[in-house]
DNA sequence: TCGGATATTTCGATGATCGAAATAAGCAAA
DNA sequence: TTTGCTTATTTCGATCATCGAAATATCCGA
């Protein structure tokens, strides 16, 4: 038994994260895509299609999502020098300002709970969301191929 | 230590959550605040006012939802027979359907999971995922208040 | 019964997104 | 080198979700 207790619990606190998300959006004026697109841009700079990719968006709504950082200051455009055709969209230094404002403090609370618990339990619970994240991705696995017109006819 | 290690999978798993929550939008023709509503009458019928507030739009877009919803013939309104001024939303039973469809499978792969984890395991799996929801609850409060005009300016 | 409060809908405007077409640059073969 | 195909991005027009304000209907207390 518990693996209900676990699953409700793993439910409302990833609507839990769904509302911290939302809430980070309204205060920011920015959208889903934008910090999905911005977090990516943490990791590097990157193109407008691997960014399209990522984010899920048509090439040509990448280019309104950048317009739109880019015109916060959030990112700035700057053209590849191995390909001209590409564009290099970098994230400015108030991307990261803004990510250490808004989930820096959740990321050190995190750190903080985790110190409750000893090194064999860390272990543990690392095991645990491992292994949550592996179902997690091989259930996107299983979605993506079928494409199904319409689930909902 | 194994925090860094954690708290990184935990965001990996976020955001697989994610990908897969909008490959279910993608599947369904349903976006986010259109599933999130979904899920809230799941729990049984509510008011207007109280999906507004819990998928956090305004009233007018949650009678654009409910018609698109109805559309759809996943819900059906119906008049509070205490109050008439109010509109009941009732989910039907494609919708419990839908839901059994995209979230039974992952529901029961996680169930099994958890079978590899003995009893205190598992106790101690629900005491993290507690502990991280109650933290997450706890940052939501924490920014709420604020409402500061413009983080992005 | 009157008047303010509450619940929902309607309406016009805004803005994010899409797909198709346009533009620009790379690349390979003649 | 030039020609033509491919790839990367942007522009453009259309669509649709959402908002805020106004309209409508109902409730409830004085």
């Amino acid at each position: 038994m518990l693996t209900a207790a676990i699953g409700a619990t793993i439910a409302e606190w990833q609507d839990a994260t769904e509302t911290f998300d939302d809430l980070v959006g309204r205060q920011t004026g920015l959208n889903s895509a934008d910090r999905r697109c911005l977090s990516m841009l943490a990791r590097g700079p990157q193109t407008a299609l691997a960014i399209a990719r990522e984010v899920r968006l048509s090439p040509s709504a990448v280019t309104a999502l950048v317009d739109r950082l880019a015109a916060h200051g959030l990112v700035s455009r700057k053209a590849d020098p191995k390909d001209r055709r590409r564009v290099l969209v970098v994230a400015q230094a108030s991307a990261f300002a803004l990510f250490e404002r808004f989930y820096g403090p959740i990321a050190r609370a995190g750190a903080e709970m985790l110190t409750a618990y000893s090194i064999e339990e860390r272990k543990l619970i690392l095991r645990f969301v491992r292994d949550a994240c592996a179902l997690q991705k091989r259930m996107i696995e299983e979605l993506k191929p079928t494409d199904s017109p319409a689930a909902v006819e």
